[in-house]
DNA sequence: AAGTGGTCTAGACCACGTC
DNA sequence: ACGTGGTCTAGACCACTTT
């Protein structure tokens, strides 16, 4: 019937997302499998391979083997965010970056951060700083890095070089845990970020790891009226 | 030298991963090309190209044509995060699922939900509604609904069946924005939540489009204590 | 102009999960 | 046992980007 060129494996991926949006493959459906669209696409399988794989990737459809390819009846749809460096951030913002360290010292690892990093030394460095647009609080850094993992840091002025950079540069992560709330600005915090008391505060923690071993944690927490965008 | 056997592309992932990690490709090094790879690895180029592929979408690579593939000086990493319907993030964690209609009419658009939505018609469906683990307030739903783009949605009782999984189900979307934030707690939303005036709370706004039409628009606000957790 | 990644093809075999 | 997706291969051509 109708003669769509299917030409590439983002041609068929168009066509099997206006089938799903159209609800000709509705929700639950099973679709034909991959050689039958092949044949209909009058292109070779990998390439409905390559379109399907896509889609399930994204989460409206579901693959499995022998059972075939359905659309999702409850599609969990998966979007990414990006986490860029701090001085970018700041600087696609069109503000001018800049940093202050708070402290800076070897110290005893509370039982909290000992928990979510995993390790056995009893000390780590712990770091605060502070990183300014326009000269304006941005964002509080409360990092503890895990010295054993990452020694060379011990050798870096961080008056002048902030971890975050430093650290993305220099200490490669294989995986990380990132947990996103929002918390109120308690006196401390709120005189370092120039805020009110109470003010509700976005704030992400992330832990990373370069294998077994934990390299950083850290807690960010983001001037009032910050906010985290994604778009898919 | 290394007698690895490279048999898949996660085979070469892997491979490819530790000489980054390892550091032996460095950030901003330009590494070798795929045909180069493909016969240090003893397989063929598709394989070499798929695990290439899978790594610079993850943000640790950067691939331009001609130019060849290089180590991200700066790495932007990419985590996606998924949207489950709400039912089923409370059912995950274990508890009772219920769900209350608060109010739902048609009315006139508010003047940033129009901006948002980018629509052209007057009124739209406004639904107000709560959602509640084991009889608690989960998250508290705030809703405009495109009547022009889901018309069905006048037919559905809302006090029974709730708008989340309704569209989720019924209205497919092909993009939408994603926005995080923090705030403070009014008195009706406290009210409503069952938190206290002032207490920080996890707040995300989501517009979804199918093709040029905004479906809908909804903003959740989540309990005390909610966070966002994502790993990768 | 030339080098590199991007993709397509046809065929093959494998792995998983259902029957 | 068998059907489906998952992947590998070798070769080919194309598209983009830099020189």
């Amino acid at each position: 019937m109708s003669a769509i060129a299917i030409k590439s494996w983002q041609d068929a991926e168009k066509e099997i997302l206006h089938r799903i949006n159209s609800r000709l493959w509705k929700p639950g459906d099973n679709i034909p499998n991959e050689v039958e669209l092949a044949r209909e696409f009058g292109c070779a399988r990998t390439t409905v391979n390559r379109a399907l794989r896509a889609i399930a990737e994204s989460g409206l459809l579901e693959r499995k083997r022998k059972a075939g390819t359905r659309v999702a009846p409850y599609p969990v749809r998966k979007a990414t965010f990006s986490i860029p460096i701090i001085r970018r951030e700041i600087e696609d913002r069109n503000q001018r970056f800049s940093y202050a360290l708070i402290d800076c010292n070897t110290k005893n690892i509370p039982t909290d951060i000992r928990a979510c990093m995993q390790i056995g030394a009893d000390k780590a460095l712990h770091i605060r700083a502070l990183y300014l647009a326009d000269g304006k609080p941005y964002v509080f850094e409360d990092r503890w890095v895990n010295v054993d993992e990452v020694p060379e840091i011990l050798n870096v002025n961080l008056a002048h070089t902030n971890a975050n950079e430093w650290l993305i540069s220099n200490a490669p992560y294989t995986h990380g845990d990132f947990t996103f709330s929002a918390i109120k600005a308690n006196d401390k915090t709120a005189e370092i970020m120039g805020s009110s008391l109470g003010d509700a505060l976005f704030s992400l923690n992330r832990t990373t790891w370069n294998g077994q071993q934990a390299v950083t944690s850290v807690k960010l927490i983001y001037q009032l009226g910050y906010n985290l965008h994604t778009s898919m």
